[in-house]
DNA sequence: TTGCTCCTCACGTCACGTGAGGTGGC
DNA sequence: TTGCTCCTCACGTCACGTGAGGTGGC
């Protein structure tokens, strides 16, 4: 090991949150849901001290929320990472959970471009005077539109 | 005009929401902030009845909702089109700004996935016991992740 | 009387951000 | 004494959703 070569000390939360990327009052508020283990405090000035181990789980967990995961997804895989490298597929598991309900956000976000697509074909069309082409614009927005709510409706039964 | 032919009457909230695709609390919602106008009431059981007026505006309305725009943004829309067809220009922009930034969500999200594919390609290495490749992909994934930073960073400012 | 739709508050949600007001050590 | 970092509440944000408790007309 060299843990003798490399220096040994402890974290303000300002250098935490440099080094994670979390904000202060995210660390803060990660640690009063009890996400991330209570910090040890500074005895006279109550200023939590971030020990090398805290740091390891407070940027595993900075990970996971740059995948956008939600705080209870969170916290099932950090217990799984606390209970060792044996739940490694459990983790890999997900994380591609999550890459699913990723994917199903680009396609959502892709419908509403598309609508918004249709939309601006709509008023130059309005513009144009080109009655024709209103008519199937409209259609089409009404078609987009359905594709919508059922995408949103799809991707809230996902959430739950 | 083919109105002597179209049934005129009024809408319950109920039907209005099926019609709209807005939920009865999201129409009363936005009643309540001013995005839409104040609907008549019936004089006894003080029911709101959406006339063809209302509807009208209620689905525009429901158009901007579905592009995912926020309520600000929907409200400058909404006084646009209440000034006439002049402004088809400035629908258009705001429809178009509206789609930019929902370009740079599908840049956001695509980032997050290739954080993710990073990060199963991490826990599969460490799984086989593969060092070169650990060292490697938790290279790969600090870089992401500094990506990450500044992509929700920019989308912030973005949205001020 | 029972059902139904509708009503108005008020509080809950999600993941934090933002002050206000105060403290410890240089 | 001044600055600095840090602290703890409590309330704000965004766009609604969710009850609780009540009303009007068939």
């Amino acid at each position: 090991m060299n843990r003798a070569v490399t220096e040994i000390r402890d974290y303000s939360i300002q250098e935490t949150s440099r080094i994670s990327g979390l904000s202060e009052s995210t660390l803060r508020y990660y640690e009063s849901i009890g996400l991330i283990d209570p910090i040890a405090r500074d005895t006279s000035s109550h200023h939590r001290r971030y020990s090398e181990r805290d740091l390891d789980s407070v940027i595993a967990t900075a990970c996971l929320n740059a995948t956008g995961m939600s705080i209870p997804d969170m916290r099932a895989y950090l217990r799984n990472r606390a209970e060792g490298a044996s739940s490694a597929a459990d983790q890999i598991e997900l994380l591609e959970r999550q890459r699913r309900r990723l994917a199903d956000e680009v396609v959502f976000v892709r419908l509403r471009q598309q609508y918004i697509d249709v939309k601006v074909a709509y008023w130059r069309a309005v513009r144009d005077d080109d009655a024709v082409s209103v008519r199937s614009l409209t259609a089409q927005a009404h078609d987009l539109a359905a594709l919508l709510r059922s995408a949103r409706s799809a991707s809230d039964k996902e959430a739950a």
